[in-house]
DNA sequence: TGAACATATAAGTATATGCTGATATGATTC
DNA sequence: GAATCATATCAGCATATACTTATATGTTCA
């Protein structure tokens, strides 16, 4: 069973796989395949300072794989599903485990950031 | 039409993944996906150092994705099929237009080793 | 055995990357 | 408008990375 796949320029798949090969960067990519969420949720699971989060959000964004959508004084990012791209990427993600446990731990410290303006 | 498929840890798919995120290394691991190649040829089809395209292999092969075998001179670079990463190495390659033209390039310069030993 | 070829490793360098802390911008709420 | 919270950007630093040149190791063949 071959399934037809659409063919991404080398060099652009190439710079989709570095980001996605930074472990900060996979794991909010596997977050943000069934959630959506903003910088503060991220600083939270991640534990490191929210200027890194925001400079990893940034590349992401920077080559089309996330958007971001604010709500009030929130940004929430999520799964760019236009990009072209974004076939490889949900391949990719398809391999790594659920980090969704993560989120549950902020849900329970009631930290998750539920917004529904 | 879900297809399961075998996760993998979250560390190590990074490490792949940032593997893969270099140009050279893409290319490499595309051009073994359907052909056995040798150090020579790599140096030839990518126009870098011979020292360069080696530690490219060694850290391909640090991580169980390439596998070697001498023939003669030459020492033939394969995929490992055994890698518990080879599913999604392959899942990710589907994406790479093929890069055989470069080697049948060489090919046409004479500079293809086709080694039967 | 020695010359030629193929590959690996060592050492050094320039650039890229991921992080921090400080600061700027923007939204909310009093 | 001021205080507070959320996010982005800037500057600086330490480490990682990809490359080069030089050298070592291994194979072939005269």
């Amino acid at each position: 069973m071959e399934v037809k796949v659409t063919e991404i320029e080398i060099e652009k798949a190439g710079i989709v796989l570095k980001l996605l090969g930074d472990k900060t960067r996979l794991a909010m990519m596997k977050l943000l395949e069934k959630n959506d969420c903003c910088v503060c949720e991220f600083v939270e699971i991640f534990g490191i300072s929210q200027s890194a989060i925001s400079q990893h959000l940034r590349k992401l964004r920077d080559v089309g794989l996330v958007k971001e959508k604010r709500k009030g004084q929130w940004i929430f990012y999520s799964l760019n599903k236009d990009s072209d791209m974004f076939e490889m990427v949900l391949r990719i993600l398809e391999f790594i485990p659920s980090q969704d446990e993560r989120l549950e731990e902020l849900e329970k410290q009631g930290l998750r950031i539920s917004c529904e303006i």
